[in-house]
DNA sequence: TTGTCTCGCGTACGCCTGTACGTGTAAATT
DNA sequence: AATTTACACGTACAGGCGTACGCGAGACAA
């Protein structure tokens, strides 16, 4: 998987849908939008265009329906996305996000748990220092 | 603090070297910026002119120099640029980037001490349930 | 069969981005 | 004084991005 351009932010809306529900038509892909992302439907088509050409997604036609289906990993795409994120805003570092994800985002009970079972876990396969 | 147009990925990474050495002329800024990230002077000279458009920066003269300040606070532009990107490639849930990082980033024995009282800390904080 | 609906597909368009160049002028150097 | 250096500032320009419109052709309804 050679330097592919990276995604716009309309593009990685739509490519995680893709991811979500699977191939499908762009119609199903419009449908599964999140409500309140309300995109024109022709808006969601030129986005699956643009991730075909660049990579992201393949399609085929049914009949006369056009499928598409993710071709790069959603783990792939986000360290991409992520990486240079860090990069930039961060200098690099990576504590400074989990720190902010942390204390300004908020976390509740449950992921606060679920943090912490992933911190243990980490520390056990890292033998200490 | 109304709309402001998101960063760019370029201007992310002036407004960072902005924050961190504080008040500056172009050609401090151009000096901070990390070696192996070299931008043409001309182009840190632009980045700084369009933040201060996007409200991200102010400027004065100071005799025939130009001086650049941030105008906005990280924390708050790392909020308004995380909290978009957690929307849109996460569908706003916070746990899976917090994952991404920690799992597929890494992070060294100290980070993980660090990343230990945070959790330790917000517990308490945050009475059980 | 004759609309009507639904898609694919090509096209559009203004603003944003990355990346500078060139000109004019003030300051520094010789 | 003449030359070089250093900036500010305006301008540029191709390609990306958000957001569609419109046409033409099957599919479906009446």
């Amino acid at each position: 998987m050679g330097p592919r351009p990276a995604l716009s932010k309309g593009e990685m809306e739509v490519a995680r849908v893709l991811w979500e529900i699977g191939p499908g038509s762009v119609r199903a892909i419009h449908a599964a939008l999140p409500a309140e992302r309300a995109m024109d439907f022709a808006t969601v088509q030129t986005y699956l265009r643009r991730l075909e050409t660049k990579g992201y997604a393949s399609s085929r036609l049914d009949k006369r329906l056009r499928i598409y289906a993710a071709r790069a990993k959603p783990r792939t795409v986000i360290r991409e996305t992520v990486d240079d994120l860090v990069e930039r805003l961060f200098g690099g570092e990576t504590m400074p996000l989990v720190r902010h994800l942390i204390e300004e985002r908020g976390i509740d009970a449950n992921e606060l748990a679920e943090l912490r079972a992933l911190v243990e876990r980490i520390a056990e396969q890292e033998p200490d220092q």
